[in-house]
DNA sequence: CAACTAGCTGACCATTAGGTCAACAAGTTT
DNA sequence: AAACTTGTTGACCTAATGGTCAGCTAGTTG
């Protein structure tokens, strides 16, 4: 196969072997994580699936929370960046419309790495506990001051903005987190493009006409 | 320790010593699975915070996998109990508004149960997945039967039963799976009685406004 | 109280996982 | 092409973990 390689696309730069690899054991390593977990997920198991010796493994992340790790902060980057996007001179409907939608696209598009926040989340967070702390809250906390600000407009009902936030985050984030349960309890193979068009709708329409946004 | 018991408690019955260290065994055991996984949980550990040798353990659970099943059993019970309760006949108003407040709460009471739950389906349910497509199933089956049946009598909006269903599940699920996310991002040491009834006020509002189901 | 059963436990074992290392191969630089 | 850096890998090590077992003690029963 190498060999095969070597000689149809001539001799690859270590830059680029640096980096084709990197990519590739980051990829593996997050459809593993996802699937078993931290400590369900063995680097030989990595190793395997990315065909690649695991000492290989090794030499690229020195040791297997280093792997996990750098799995993690390019998730929570990905899952931060949507939230940024609501400010508070848009108005609500289109605003939270949009984001809802993005979010859910998130869960499909991302499902692994959404699953692998969530389990994280759920387990104490023991390695992203200073990043929610810090990058995390500081985004929430804008997002709640812009939430506040459409409320002081009178763009929408006083609800919470903190567990208005954690409901839209936890309805949408479900669709990757318990997309398996769904598409048992409905019988399907998947969840298709219908269903995430579906659960996105519903969850918007409940949001829009719960906090008394105008639907135009 | 326990000869001190033994003298002043009478010796102890065969049966209520099986009883009892069974019943140790399960709810040390609901702990650290929810906070490290099943793979994250070591039977040696179990033993530790129980105060019981190892081999204890595995006299009452010939195996871990036979513990964590265990475990899993009398959560799914829980899980499903509540629903139940809703009915055609009840009016929606009534019937969402009190399985929600049920639902949040076991999410307060029981939030290691909901974390294993929550956990193992994020993996794929590999040891639920039948239980998922018999007895879960059923009673989804119902529940969204009677969705539908409050449809048909304008009860609430033609929406989606199954995703609205979905939706409460992971809104009140959140509460528990999140708990610790939420907490730190509101700059607390955990969620509160206030927090879980703002949640529960908002959920119920959202869902019943959103699905047109006058609030009296 | 003798015979029996259920509960208990330390010592032991096999497997596996994370990680090291030394030696070699492939690219790069001068 | 020699010297040097970067990439590659199998053999090896150590610690931990799930699980067994033989022998013990404590309750039960006829």
């Amino acid at each position: 196969m190498k060999t095969v390689r070597k000689d149809l696309l001539k001799r690859r730069k270590s830059a680029d072997i640096r980096k084709e690899n990197l990519q590739l054991i980051l990829t593996v390593a997050e459809q593993r994580f996802a699937e078993f977990g931290y400590n369900g997920t063995t680097i030989s198991s990595i190793a395997e699936q990315a065909k690649l010796p695991k000492s290989n493994i090794l030499y690229y992340f020195k040791t297997k929370e280093v792997l996990y790790k750098e799995v993690l902060s390019q998730i929570l980057k990905i899952w931060m960046v949507d939230m940024e996007e609501m400010t508070a001179d848009q108005h609500p409907r289109e605003a939270l419309r949009h984001y809802i939608l993005l979010k859910i696209k998130q869960s499909r598009d991302h499902s692994n790495a959404s699953r692998i926040f969530a389990s994280e989340l759920l387990h104490g967070a023991p390695f992203l506990r200073e990043k929610l702390q810090t990058d995390l809250k500081t985004q929430f906390i804008k997002t709640c001051q812009v939430f506040r600000e459409w409320i002081a407009k009178q763009w929408m009902n006083p609800v919470s903005p903190e567990h208005l936030l954690f409901m839209i985050w936890s309805s949408t984030q479900a669709y990757a987190d318990y997309g398996l349960q769904s598409s048992i309890l409905m019988g399907k193979e998947e969840l298709d493009d219908d269903d995430f068009e579906t659960g996105a709708d519903l969850l918007t329409h409940l949001v829009l006409r719960g906090c008394g946004i105008k639907l135009l």
